[in-house]
DNA sequence: AAAGTTTGTAAAAGCGCTTTTACAACGGAG
DNA sequence: CTCCGTTGTAAAAGCGCTTTTACAAACTTT
């Protein structure tokens, strides 16, 4: 049975905020008490209940997550990047990982969980829902998804680095390009396909409607989309894959076909996971900050707890992180 | 400014216990009551408060999670099995990542924070730790650990699973085995290591010392160690990893010295990460079942808070999950 | 030495809920 | 009709803490 602030007051000697006050590192406690009482905490193993804390405080140190795979690479890093600020204050984090259909309602629940912030990473919201949220006095930061000025956001800069990665094939002198991309209009898919057709437009060329084929970012969603380029003629010297995980498949489709990567097609991803430099031919592929991202938007809202406190207002943080070209063999590169 | 249950009650011109019966699916409210509230509950969007009701109940509907690294493919995906039975459930997940060496404070933190359970994972604590946590009232199961028969937990066979493939490369010829260890004294590197030299025990075969060599099972440790191996005379013609991560390196090693697997060493990992089938040659390793040791775990000690309640006691638990050899290239196979 | 200031502590209110207790109002049984 | 079991609701206590207020006791001032 875990004991309660009364009994350390009561085996003390002291009143329970004689106790309160220690606990806090308030001041006005004399020296020897104080020390009496820490003894006391000790001998008993005395925590403070969580729970209570927050309710007379209303503050839970505690920032809920939501993602749509825990599990995926990609985001596992954010994740990694998330926990490392929010521990290294003292923060827990509460996560939620639902795919981006379900996580709707998880936000929902988080309304009314032990959160005094919300980062919402690869998720399309809606400025409705968060501010929803954000009107509860939870502080939301978002993660690879831009809404209004008025809330934080951290992302990969994808139009740079999906227009390098596109004059990088230029440069390699191929001609006809394909596009695998994610999830039907999602942003960053979006993004990265724009940025490709600027850049081959100013190169004169262009990409056909039936070159560019939609996946979800998933495994199985490269072969697949992959399959449906390898019917077209002429076929495509160069495919961008709109994240890694398909460009892995994609490249294994291409290899069952006993067409060659990079000779017969050029072949590239997006993120940079550790599986890529793995493959051989190794994936040519833009790397995302990940940690990075994920720490940054961590830091984020922790100063945004503390300024409430403090009331003061800073200005709001639209974060463009960069991204870098890491170039490997499946481009054409030695 | 969120609402509280006073708000409700008053706008709909009850007490707040009415509301609180509504709140709580409770009978002996009047129909035509309870849609009344219901419908001002919707209007101002009215949601309770975790934490009063967690005060009042003690009860957080939050479930507490230890992992050494969340990033990594091994932990990450029974992350996702635990989320899965949890938000099934409508609990929260509180997930602390640290590696091993800190994870204790990490525990410690735990036992004051909003939790009804707390899953271990991949961290070998002691009884003495463990009991101090569940003494609070906090459930505890562990995976990929075992203590005394009061705590429930959630293993892979190991044994079987390591005995299963050193069987595999005893039947491919292989003479000269040796062992790329995971984080010394480990208790599932140790297991895997007593495994591989029973087997070749009862072929009339042995591992010497000097072929085994210690990793940490993190990237570059394989790399690392297969260095050693290749410098041993004569060279060891059966490689075995802790696991996938060490063996993917030692891979590379090993064809950076332009040696082949599995012609020259068959080379095998533990888990069946991802990477695994990816890799050329691809590779032979022992799928762990990780979303389901994940998934199990959290639904026995939802199990537990729910019986806690009831105050029946169940046996308790020590399941040890099968592993399945999946054999691909690396060891020899065609 | 009287007045003010600081220091150390206790008492009590309050955070937002659940739950127990009490008690009217109502209906059916005798 | 009286008695008694339901049913619907309110009042109040309590969960374990923080924080404000109050107030002695111990020091400074002048």
């Amino acid at each position: 049975m875990p004991s309660r602030i009364y009994e350390v007051a009561e085996k003390a000697g002291v009143s329970i905020s004689t106790v309160s006050r220690v606990l806090n590192g308030k001041d006005r406690v004399h020296p020897e008490t104080r020390r009496r009482i820490r003894r006391v905490i000790e001998e008993l193993d005395y925590q403070q209940s969580a729970s209570a804390r927050a309710l007379a405080t209303s503050k839970h140190e505690t920032i809920g997550f939501v993602i749509p795979r825990v599990n995926d690479p990609f985001f596992s890093e954010i994740v990694r990047g998330v926990e490392a600020a929010a521990s290294a204050s003292g923060y827990g984090l509460l996560i939620a990982s639902q795919p981006r259909s379900e996580s709707r309602g998880y936000i929902q629940i988080f309304k009314r969980r032990f959160i005094d912030a919300l980062i919402i990473a690869g998720i399309d919201v809606t400025e409705r829902e968060v501010m929803d949220i954000a009107g509860r006095n939870i502080k939301v930061v978002l993660i690879q998804h831009e809404l209004g000025e008025s809330i934080p956001s951290f992302s990969a800069d994808n139009y740079s680095g999906a227009v390098a990665l596109a004059q990088h094939l230029l440069d390699h002198g191929r001609k006809r390009f394909a596009y695998i991309g994610g999830t039907n209009y999602t942003r960053d898919s979006s993004i990265r396909l724009q940025a490709l057709r600027d850049t081959l437009g100013k190169a004169g060329l262009d990409i056909p409607e039936n070159y560019i084929v939609h996946g979800d970012y998933l495994r199985d969603s490269g072969r697949i989309g992959m399959h449906k380029l390898l019917k077209l003629h002429p076929l495509p010297d160069a495919v961008l894959a709109a994240n890694d995980q398909m460009a892995v498949d994609a490249l294994q489709a291409v290899q069952e076909k006993n067409l060659r990567v990079p000779e017969d097609i050029a072949l590239t991803g997006f993120d940079d996971i550790p599986l890529a430099g793995y493959l051989s031919p190794a994936l040519t592929t833009v790397r995302q900050p990940t940690f990075e991202m994920g720490f940054q938007a961590a830091r984020k809202v922790l100063e945004m707890i503390t300024e409430a406190q403090c009331s003061q207002d800073t200005p709001d943080t639209q974060m463009v992180l960069p991204t870098e070209l890491v170039i490997r063999q499946s481009c054409g590169c030695p």
